[in-house]
DNA sequence: TCTGGGGTCCTAGGACCC
DNA sequence: TCTGGGGTCCTAGGACCC
């Protein structure tokens, strides 16, 4: 299994594996008639429903539908779409032969971001003719097309995907960055949001290029000694170039619901939170550690979001506990509007050793490593990039 | 137009202890 | 009598991603 001495001109890639319009493209290989028709899949596949489109196929894009939208605006814009619900273990198995094709490319460390993407780290003197080996390779053991990006860094493969869509392959590295993303806005960053692109803009920054050259003690200032300088290298396409595949644990399982009709009565409610304590306790028992602290999330009407959370004296699997300590948070609102959404969420009592798996952006909020001090896996802009692929554990399957 | 469900991480500030 | 820093734990709230 060791490699033969390196190629002297071979370098650590990073690629970004995005599958094309994942779960309209599942969907298709089950209902063949379906290809070339507009198509959304979402929710229950009912648009009267509150629910939202997960993914729309290319022809219903084109009539302006995007994932995130709500059902009933996609339908009135794409009235003639098919609608489908959503079919979690469809997508689930069909995730999981794709992540096997790509854990068996040679030389490949892959590092799941979810259902339809992951990193692959590689050392190749050729990384477009990996990742059209790549696309080949998922192609036949799948019927699924994909989008591979190529960056030196995460930051610049994960963006790369995007030019490569659909069914190509992009390189974005620090000879292009400026050239292909100088121009663009900051919410064209992995990582930046709607609400941090405003603030940055509030200071003058509204490029990519504008960020990139942002002075460090104002984005220190705004975002605090760790984010700002963590959005100044976003700028400049500066992130860890680090892939691993240390497989992923779940710090928390939660389980919402958003209500069809708003809720209102108190027995009605706290129905309702026991339920979803109950489905919470039946995840994390399926990874064998207590839930140590509760975080409730309730939608009230018309759309107000809040959060709460409480420590819990004594670890438990006991759904009664839980739902107990998530009716005390409800109580302690004294918010008597109409509820729309409740949602129970257990963090869970780490695992012996902690967590060791990797944290990247775009799994949760910017990386700690990326941001930290320490861990020293962010590439040194304009120094080399390069793969770790040695630190990788053997790789479980 | 009317906004799902599953996650993760960061910052600020108070309480408390040494 | 008035006062220091540092560390840890906890809650509240904000933000982002798929």
């Amino acid at each position: 299994m060791a490699p033969a001495s390196p190629v002297a001109a071979a370098a650590p890639w990073v690629l970004h594996v995005d599958l094309d319009q994942f779960l309209a493209a599942v969907e298709i290989l089950r209902h063949p008639e379906l290809a070339g028709v507009p198509l959304i899949v979402g929710g229950r596949g009912d648009p009267t429903e509150r629910a939202v489109v997960s993914t729309a196929s290319y022809e219903a894009r084109e009539f302006g539908v995007r994932s995130g939208m709500p059902l009933k605006v996609a339908v009135r814009r794409c009235p003639q779409a098919v609608l489908l619900p959503v079919d979690f273990p469809v997508y689930e198995e069909a995730s999981a032969r794709v992540m096997e094709v790509l854990r068996g490319m040679p030389g490949a460390v892959v590092e799941v971001l979810g259902w339809d993407e992951a990193f692959v780290g590689v050392t190749t003197d050729d990384p477009v003719a990996f990742a059209q080996s790549i696309r080949s390779a998922v192609l036949e053991a799948t019927d699924l097309h994909c989008s591979v990006g190529i960056g030196d860094t995460k930051v610049r493969a994960k963006i790369a995907t995007d030019f490569g869509k659909p069914r190509g392959v992009f390189v974005l590295t620090r000879d292009n960055w400026f050239e292909v993303m100088g121009d663009r806005p900051t919410i064209a960053l992995w990582g930046v949001g709607s609400k941090i692109s405003q603030r940055l803009a509030a200071h003058g920054y509204r490029t990519v290029r504008d960020l990139a050259q942002a002075d460090d003690a104002t984005l220190v200032a705004e975002f605090g000694p760790s984010m700002g300088p963590h959005y100044g290298r976003l700028g400049r396409g500066v992130s860890s170039a680090t892939v691993d595949d240390t497989p992923w644990v779940a710090r928390a399982h939660g389980r919402e619901m958003t209500y069809q009709t708003n809720l209102v009565d108190p027995d009605e409610i706290a129905t309702a939170v026991r339920t979803l304590a109950a489905q919470v306790v039946e995840d994390i028992r399926r990874e064998g550690r207590p839930c140590q602290r509760v975080f409730l999330k309730v939608r009230f009407a018309p759309f107000f979001t809040t959060n709460r959370v409480r420590k819990l004296g004594e670890p438990t699997f006991d759904a009664e506990v839980i739902a107990t300590t998530a009716l005390e948070l409800l109580a302690a609102l004294q918010d008597e509007r109409p509820i729309r959404l409740l949602g129970v969420r257990a963090e869970m009592v780490p695992p012996e050793g902690g967590y060791v798996d990797p944290r990247t952006t775009g799994r949760g909020g910017p990386s700690a490593r990326a941001a930290g001090t320490g861990g020293g896996t962010e590439a040194q802009d304009p120094t080399s990039p390069h793969v770790t692929e040695a630190q990788a554990p053997a790789s479980p399957e």
